[in-house]
DNA sequence: AAAATTTACTTTGTATGCAAAGTAAATAAT
DNA sequence: ATTATTTACTTTGCATACAAAGTAAATTTT
């Protein structure tokens, strides 16, 4: 009976995978007329709040692995949303712009996080932002965990 | 200035996202002693309460995708953690049954869960029961969302 | 200045997540 | 009893997530 810890209902990271699962399939429909996926979009919304960025700004804005971002931004110069285009100064590095069409896609995406807070009936503001507080809270501390066994 | 709700810091989905990816790489080191997936260690703690139990009872337990399900329960029976024998009364049922190996491994990850727990330093145990709360209340709406469109 | 290291990014191989199509068996409908 | 539907599970194709290896350019070291 000591062994409650291993059980699914009480673990936190079963659930947070469970949620975050869920939320990509909650998005899916509403990023449809974009035709776009989660983690696509959050790379557009990345650009909506700061344009012609490098790819290291990219990746440290949305967390999102370096590898799977090669082919994101692929993806989405495909659909003509972005340019990469190389930096001048310094030849490593790359910086993705907004095309117009992808500056116009902001319109379209305007109303989705309100789409989404509908989803949310139950919580309130005061337990989102709660929510918020606390998942950063484990953010930091995981973060934390991984930069220590990284120096080791 | 009206479109704050675009930003990522403001996204409870893009948190989530990036916690449950953080959990899955700092999963990785614990598990790696018994050389499974965090996927493949959910399942094994889904077995671990309950034996002998149908696919789909597993999908339920674990809210794991289908076609991955079928991929992870090969993985654990090449791994010899597992075993899946057909239904005797229902053809189409298989069921999946813990080896001995399976069975003694429980006691192998005993120890991850206040491993895990450890790298939380900065969770209460208030805070984390307070988190399970609201992330329920997020997962029963995302869910009921998602069943509400699929009746549509 | 040549060599070593670091930085920025891509590629590769494995493991999912997801939707949709496919298969087989049980159940329901007529 | 046949047919239609539902249920249980697998397979397929695409899109990541991740670690690790690879490449190229800039920086630091000596």
């Amino acid at each position: 009976m000591t062994d409650n810890a291993l059980k699914l209902d009480y673990q936190l990271c079963h659930r947070f995978y469970t949620v975050a699962n869920a939320f990509t399939r909650a998005y899916r429909p509403l990023l449809r007329e974009l035709d776009i996926t989660y983690p696509q979009y959050v790379v557009l919304m990345a650009l909506w709040e700061k344009d012609q960025v490098t790819i290291h700004q990219l990746l440290e804005k949305t967390h999102i692995d370096g590898g799977a971002m090669s082919l994101i931004l692929k993806k989405l110069t495909q659909k003509s949303f972005v340019q990469v285009i190389h930096d001048q100064h310094d030849k490593r590095v790359k910086r993705v712009v907004l095309s117009d069409y992808g500056k116009t896609a902001k319109h379209t995406a305007q109303k989705i996080p309100q789409q989404m807070r509908c989803n949310l009936k139950n919580i309130s503001d005061e337990e989102g932002m709660e929510l918020i507080r606390l998942i950063d809270k484990v953010s930091d501390d995981l973060h934390t965990t991984l930069c220590e066994a990284d120096t080791q």
